[in-house]
This record gives structure tokens, sequence and C-alpha cells, in this order.
DNA sequence: TTGACAACATTAATCGTTTAAGTTAATTCA
DNA sequence: TGAATTAACTTAAACGATTAATGTTGTCAA
């Protein structure tokens, strides 16, 4: 229609204001507030601004009133759909409560993390869910307290008991994932992945100890590798030509699993049939996996909803003390840990 | 060490002016231009900023200059890892010119992401890389170039003919996939997947009737079903339950072939050997596959990287002739199609 | 008639940065 | 030498919104 007709100069409020030959203040509470003006006036000014096509600088709006309705989500990598499904939870609550984040990727490195959160303190962010990078220094809440910045921690703490968190049950996932390995029978249960330090790699681990401690199981065979399905390979093939080699490996997450079950079939053997291998997560790709994955099941979206509501609560109330929400998990059997296999007169389907 | 000291009042270029007794232009010029100070004064500035703790205001700067150095990247979902991949690859980009990024998900409703461009605009952001959402308005280029934003469309585009656009070469990409399905002496080949309306998709079946038809077969077996497994579980199965079924299922995309995959086994089929199945996008989960997924390779990646550049370049340069970049793939043969396992048991396919 | 009290609007300062235009004083050049 | 140039700063006006303080009506009770 009027493609290149004006020279698109912004419109603001003194323009609507100039049009109706009242103040811009008054312009300003008709549009924000609602109180101060007469319904009339809001009206006349809602009727104009939407034909001069008035648009709200939020960035001018901020600079006097220091709310940015921005915050920062900063995370590792996308490339594991659990981290996907995260963000997708954290942005619909965010997006409800009308504010935008912006997506940080630190690649896992904590200098690289660094300069992101000073990026986010220039933008002014409202505040931030972050999960740090390994190697984050632990005065790191410290810091963004100073900076006046709300942080909330998802997945791994810098601090046990610092601060707020949001996460799974890690912990209390994998022990009742390797019980059930040990009630099918398994003695000798690996743990592979989780090469990166931080407090999810070291929940797992503890988990799988003391599951196997606790059955007075070996519990020392643990294998560290990337946590991608790399490591997951690599990780599993050094482990199959072992000299002992172990019935069951409990993986750090998903794409480690189906990793390491891609290694299991070039050895020559089949997954859950001569040996159980495991993931963490319950990605989509796990259900679909053949055999299909047995998991834990870490509702991602809904910790990432979690993390979303928690942010909006603690930048509402910085006062609030702190909270700590562990997401409970979710044994998900299916096939890949011989379970069903085992026992073949069962069709399953897992689920349960 | 002083965590709670000041009242945390944020320092401004005034303040470090003042403490040097010069003025806050200078400061400006020193931290940022360089030129228009002495080499002396800036080095003065920079301490008594770092002593100081300045933190940079964006907001502040943008209001007077226009220019807030972010970029929406908006897009329908997360929980494909394709599309994490391409987000990676943007932000790889953007991040490199000191940018940052507002992630935007559309859910691939495009009265969503008219509310979300919105937004954008209130934020100014310096420019936007779109995968428009089904039944976007054809007019929408035209919009934000009335905006003053540029668009990059990414995969999917509004336009055959007008604005920036970054892609995977859908349609031959196919083409070349099922030429090779063809080779292989299939002669009844499904098209699964896509049904949101998009010119991915439309490129897609494109491809995939000029290949069957160029070879003298039916084109008309199209399935369509949500681009995600349990639309490829649903369509598979119901593929496999009509009265001639296909040999052949290619698949939307890779996370429609795995839902097909699993379709295929509970069917009591074997994919790969008793029918082939095929994928799109090469993602991680297809190559840990078993059967490993026959795939087309699109360097998700690669393409957000070439997206991000062309953004960059177009915000350097508003009156640039428009560029359309289609990023060629590659066939991925692994053994869901059944060429290698074909080509070990049976000699009847012949060659290759 | 006066005063009190709402209700509605306005004035003017402010957020922190940038930048065009102006001011010095030192340096260069013919 | 004196005019012209330049380097190094300063001044002051933006950018577009919000909001405390203030002003102007109008209504109503006493």
């Amino acid at each position: 229609m009027k493609s290149t007709s004006d020279p698109a100069r912004r419109i603001k409020l003194g323009d609507i204001a100039q049009r109706l030959g009242i103040s811009t203040a008054a312009v300003s509470m008709a549009l924000r507030g609602g109180s101060g003006v007469s319904q009339a006036t809001k009206q006349r000014v809602e009727a104009v601004a939407q034909e001069l096509g008035y648009v709200y600088d939020r960035g001018a709006a901020r600079l006097r009133t220091g709310q940015s309705n921005t915050v920062g989500v900063v995370i590792g990598t996308l490339s594991n759909s659990f981290f996907g499904e995260l963000v997708c939870g954290v942005d619909e609550i965010i997006g409800e409560a009308r504010k935008i984040s912006f997506l940080l990727n630190t690649r896992e490195d904590a200098e690289r993390q660094k300069e992101l959160l000073v990026r986010m303190r220039e933008q002014s962010v409202d505040g931030l869910i972050l999960c740090p990078a390994p190697g984050t220094r632990s005065d790191l809440l410290e810091t963004m307290h100073d900076w006046g910045i709300p942080v909330i921690q998802m997945l791994r703490s810098v601090s046990d008991t610092k601060g707020d968190f949001v996460s799974a049950d890690y912990q209390t996932g994998i022990e009742t994932l390797c019980a059930h390995l040990i009630r099918l029978g398994h003695k000798r249960i690996a743990f592979l992945g989780g090469n990166l330090d931080h407090s999810a790699t070291r929940q797992r681990i503890k988990g799988f100890k003391a599951a196997l401690d606790r059955a007075q199981l070996p519990s020392d065979l643990i294998v560290k590798t990337a946590s991608d399905s790399s490591g997951g390979r690599d990780g599993a093939a050094k482990l199959l030509s072992s000299e002992n080699p172990p019935t069951a490996i409990a993986c750090f997450n998903d794409r480690v699993a189906l990793g390491a079950m891609a290694a299991v079939r070039a050895a020559g053997l089949v997954p859950g049939r001569d040996i159980a291998v495991t993931g963490f997560d319950n990605i989509n790709a796990g259900a679909e996996a053949y055999p299909a994955l047995t998991t834990v099941e870490t509702h991602a979206r809904d910790i990432g909803r979690e993390a979303g509501r928690l942010l909006l609560r603690r930048i509402e109330g910085p006062t609030m003390s702190n909270e700590r929400i562990i997401v409970p998990t979710r044994l998900i059997i299916r096939e890949s840990c011989g379970a069903t296999l085992a026992s073949r007169d069962i069709e399953g389907t897992g689920e349960t």
C-alpha cells in the first residue's frame, strides 16, 4: 500500500500529543498505567496511536525506569535437544510475562561465559537463567549480586547451598535406574560420559556409586567421555574391549547412550540382549531408537518453566529467601536395559 | 570483598569525567571511537573506568545512536536438534560481531509470529533472521521494510523472488535421494511428513515428484503428517496397513524417519531390509540409529552462519541488492535405505 | 461564599550516552 | 611573522519515555 511512503521517522509520544493538543505526559499515562487520565482521553490517544502507527520504544522507557523487560538465558549447547526443550520451557513463561529472552551459548567455556555475562549487564537484563559452564568460579553469585542482577541457576549449581536453583533430581534418578539394573541381575555396571566437571555430573556419579555400594557391587567402573554420541561410541568401544567388560552401561545422558548402542552394534553385540545400555533425560530420539532406550525422564520443559517462574518471582521480590526446586525424575523402562527382552513373554512398549 | 558495600549506584561516564576533571564527552570519545582524545587521556580514562567498575549502558547509547546491537532470531521450534544447530551457527557469527540475539519461538503460529515481530520492533533490533511460520502473509517483507528492519529469510521464503534468503537446496537434495532409491529398484515410493505449508515443504515435494516422474513412477503417494516422530509413526503405520504399501518411504526429515522406523518395527518388519526409510537434515540421532539412517545432509550450522553473515552485510549496506544463498546438500547413504544390506545379501538388484 | 477535595492535565527534570559545533592553544607553513 | 591548520577538549542539545511536583478545573458540603 504505502511501501516507500514517509521518511519513516519514528512516531513518538510527542507526535500523538501534538495531534491531540495535549501533553506527552498525558499520552504516556493513557497508553501505560491507565490511571491519571480520563477514559475519553485514553480512547482518543489509543485511536491516534493506532492511526499514526506509534511504536513503543522500550529502550527509551527502560532508560527512565530501569526495567528492560529482557532476561538472559545462558547455556552451554543447543545440539542436544534436551536443552532445546529446556529453553522452550523458559521461553514459554518469560514470554507470558511479556518479556523476551536473549539466548547465549557459552560452549561450556567459563571464560566465554564471563564475557557473555558482561554483555548481559550492559544490556541491563532484568534477570538471568544460568546453566554454569564447568570451571565457573564459585564467587559468581556474589558478583552477580553486586551487579544487581537476579540469577537462577539451572541444572547445575555453583554452590550447594546458596542461590536460587532449579534442577532435576539427578541423584535419585540414577539411583533408581541402577537399582533396576541390579534387580535385573547385573553385577558389573559401568558409568559412561560426564567428562565435564559440574554439579550435575557429580550428582549422577554420586547416585551411581550409592546404588552400587548398597548392593556391594564394584562402583569404580567409571569412564569419563564427552557427553555426546561420539563420547558414547568411544567410551563403549573402550569398555567392550577391556579384559573384563561390564554387562550394563549406565550412560550420562541419552546422547551418550545412543552412541554407546551404536558401538555395541559395531562390536557385533545386540544392545538390550547381550548388554544393557541406559540413558538419561528422555529425549525423543531415545523412544524411537531400536531397541528403545531405557532412560530417566527429567522433564526438561518443566524444569525450564520452573526456572522461568522462579526468576519472575525473584525479580518481583529481590529479598525473598532462596528457593531450590528439585523436579522429581521418573524411570522409563523400555528395551535397551534388557528388561523386556529378558522376560520375553511380555510385549513391552515401555512407559512403566 | 565488597559484597554488599555501596548502594550500587551505576557508574556513568560523568563519574569518570568528574574524577579526572574532564568532560563526559571526552570520556565517551576515549572509551569508544578513539579519535578526538590524546593517548594519554585515553589511558587515564580506561584506568579510572576499570577502577570504578564502569559498565557501558548500551540502552542509553542505542537511544542516542539508533544502533541496538541486537538481532532477533525467529523460528518455529527448538525440539528438533536441527534447529538447535541452526541457531548455534547464527549465534556464532552474530556473537563475533559483538551483537547478541533474541531467540523467539513462533510455535509455527503466524499470529504469534506477528506479535513477536512487534516486540522486536519495540526493542529496535538491528535486524532479523526469520524462518516464517506457515500462513505468514506474503506482504511481510514490505511491512518489515516499512518498519526499517532488515530481514533474512531462513529455510523458508515468503516470496520466491524477493528478499534475502538462505536455505538448503531441498529440491535437488530430495531428487538425488529419490534417484538413489529408484536405482535400488524401488518402484513404489511414498513421501511422508510435511503437513505445514511453507516453501521448504513445497520444495521437497517438488523434488520428490520430479524424480519419480522422470522414472515414470507414480508420484502421488504423499502422506502429510506432523513433521516430528509421532507424525512419522502414525503416517508409516497408515502406509503399511494400506492395501498396496510402498517399498520405500522418503521422509520429510530425520525425526519423521525415526518415527517411521519405529512404526515399521512395530509392524514386525525390519527397516532397511523389508522396507527402505530415509530422512532429511542429518541430525545426530540419525547416525546413531539402527539401522543407521540414510539421509540428506543440509549443513544446518553452515546455513545458520550464512544467514548471520548475510544479515550483517545487509545491516551494513541496506541498499545492497538481494541475495539468495542456496547451500548445497549431500546424500548420505547409510543402512536404512537398504543399499548396503541389499548389495550384501541380494544379487537381484544388480549394480552398485 | 468559602474551603476542601477529587479528577484530570501539565511542567520540567531525568535516565546515560553521543555528537555537531565551538573554543583554546600549540604547531605548521609560506 | 602571522595566517592557517590541527589536536585536544568542552558545551549543550539531543534520543524518547516516565514521573514527581504542580496547576487548573469543577463539585459539593457547610
